[in-house]
DNA sequence: CTGAAAGCGCTTACAG
DNA sequence: CTGAAAGCGCTTACAG
């Protein structure tokens, strides 16, 4: 049952030397003989020797753990940022813990007091809402924290986004090139600042191309299918229903598919649909989905550099604020080529 | 900077009492007054008092981390088994460390060795191969593992699994039944259990239906998309092209549908199609898919449960093995009921 | 119901 | 280049 792992006392036993020692050789310190070191390093490998960690970590107040919370890892869209965190940690020597808050604030704080308790060295957070007092907590008690997708509406904290206004834009002048001009926006909830810029993106592109805001043509939600779905079909049975649609996810734009699909109305002749995120299923030839690219792996990785910099960093309150550029992936739903010269204006 | 996180000592200290009974106290011992109770935990609570689960992990030997290794969460199938694994660890009180291995048997191993060295309580593997020599290190040191997902060739281990075996047999009866009757299978990798299983459902089934297994409908590869495309690609350019295929995973099915697709084999009138695991896209109205249900939520909760008996059980060899019954998820491109009337057989 | 002692496996800080 | 001492924050095991 109790198979005695080794310790640094045993090898110091053996090896005949203080356990400063042992402990010198195996964290490559320089200040040990050669002929020592290796002694201590064969005596090791010969024991199976590993590490203890908790130990290490009790002493030195470091974990070499990062927590990561999201909102959900079966989206598409955390999942790939997760992997893009894994992998950076993993190269930079630190694990990852994930968990899932379903955006509940409630959920989001409690799991981030247990982490505390876990020790962790600090926080990737994909899901916060534009206030979120539990990252003012971690920021007054010292905490590492990076915001990574999702930004707060104060600007005291270091984050990893891309920049979702310029995305909205993109989006609505494809639409607006293609001809469309009664164009809707189904979008999540907006006190995510994701969804915020979307919607000030396609506010600011109805009013510089002299479009006027309905407000029937604003459907705010969550980012869901079943959202998506129940919005369009509203929209699409309304007498001036819109000519194009702008779902403010890949999942928000599935929803709309469908319901188009149901209705009767043909995506891109009869209604053109734009969605966000460019999650893997947006190319399958069948959904053939105009989307707008998240580079999510990437900002998974950029958000863990940004972290161990914090972690590892001298400076106390160092701050660093990225944001990435989108491309709009131009696929057939948004309206192809052959539209735009017959373009009809309403 | 160093912003004192109080401990027991100070605790302690204020309340005049010994370390111990405040250990007692914050840990719910019934051998403490209830007034002394009260006062501590007030202090507690005024103290803003947190744990520190690594010195007590240091000493009470056990983490609360359970490390969940898969071949890639970006995978669906692998998030949301990771999702069941989270939720139901969070309701026991554990942590999870995820890591993703590509499949890669070396990256396996280098992070059981390092999650080891984190002090893991135990493991959740959800992507062996049948021979995987990490495993029994494991087992003979004696540190809780659960296999879910996929098995080993030996059965000396905890498993959570479907019976991959009979799922397949229900896709082949489903084929077989809407009048298919060269039914080719495009497969994962034939050193993992579930490949290695439903293969031998394929070949089963057509035996008992009185059809010949033959070697250039079998095409073995990998649970991609690609692998799918490309080995579909080849079938249906065949003289002979089978008028079934069976993808082993939904992402094998996926490439198929594309290749039918731009062959101009319409699904399911000239090209039945089914697929396996159940992954949400599945469902997607454009995309339809025939498939068997996985209950990957619930085989990720039921691996908690297993491990943590595990953990925190007494017998030293208890192992589980649960097996799991799949279903048949009948949509469209497997072939429809008109299709069954008018059975032609070749 | 309460406490003094010892220790988990390692590292930091100070001496030599 | 090497070591003796002290301690990280908690719990186990033994006394009272």
């Amino acid at each position: 049952m109790k198979n005695k792992v080794p310790t640094i006392k045993e090898i110091a036993k053996i090896a005949n030397v203080s356990l400063m020692t042992v402990s010198r050789a195996l964290n490559n310190n320089p200040r040990v003989r050669e002929q020592t070191r290796k002694k201590i390093l064969n005596i090791a490998k010969e024991l199976n020797y590993r590490p203890n960690r908790i130990a290490r970590s009790l002493v030195s107040k470091r974990s070499n753990l990062i927590s990561l919370i999201v909102a959900d890892i079966r989206n598409q869209f955390f999942a790939e940022l997760a992997r893009g965190i894994e992998d950076k940690a993993w190269e930079s020597g630190y694990n990852v813990i994930i968990s899932s808050t379903d955006n509940d604030p409630k959920r989001l704080e409690s799991q981030v007091r247990l982490m505390m308790e876990m020790g962790v060295d600090g926080f990737i957070l994909a899901s916060v809402r534009l206030k979120e007092p539990i990252v003012d907590t971690l920021i007054q008690q010292n905490i590492p924290v990076v915001l990574v997708n999702r930004k707060l509406a104060s600007e005291n904290v270091s984050y990893v986004v891309i920049d979702n206004h310029r995305g909205a834009c993109l989006v609505m002048e494809h639409l607006i090139n293609h001809g469309c001009r009664n164009i809707a926006i189904i979008n999540g909830s907006t006190d995510l600042s994701t969804c915020a810029e979307r919607l000030r993106g396609y506010k600011k592109a109805l009013a510089e191309h002299g479009l006027t805001l309905r407000p029937e043509y604003v459907a705010n939600g969550s980012f869901t299918k079943e959202h998506g779905y129940t919005a369009a079909k509203k929209m699409l049975s309304m007498p001036d229903r819109p000519d194009a649609i702008f779902g403010a996810s890949d999942l928000i734009a599935l929803g709309v598919m469908k319901a188009a699909d149901e209705l009767g109305f043909r995506i891109p002749d009869d209604l053109s649909l734009v969605g966000f995120d460019d999650t893997e299923f947006s190319s399958n030839p069948r959904i053939d989905l105009t989307t707008v690219s998240q580079r999510k792996y990437e900002m998974g990785r950029l958000g863990v550099q940004v972290i161990t910099e914090i972690i590892e960093g001298t400076e106390a309150n160092y701050t660093n604020r990225i944001v990435l550029e989108p491309h709009l992936i131009v696929r057939n739903s948004g309206g192809c080529e052959m539209r735009k010269s017959c373009a009809h204006s309403t």
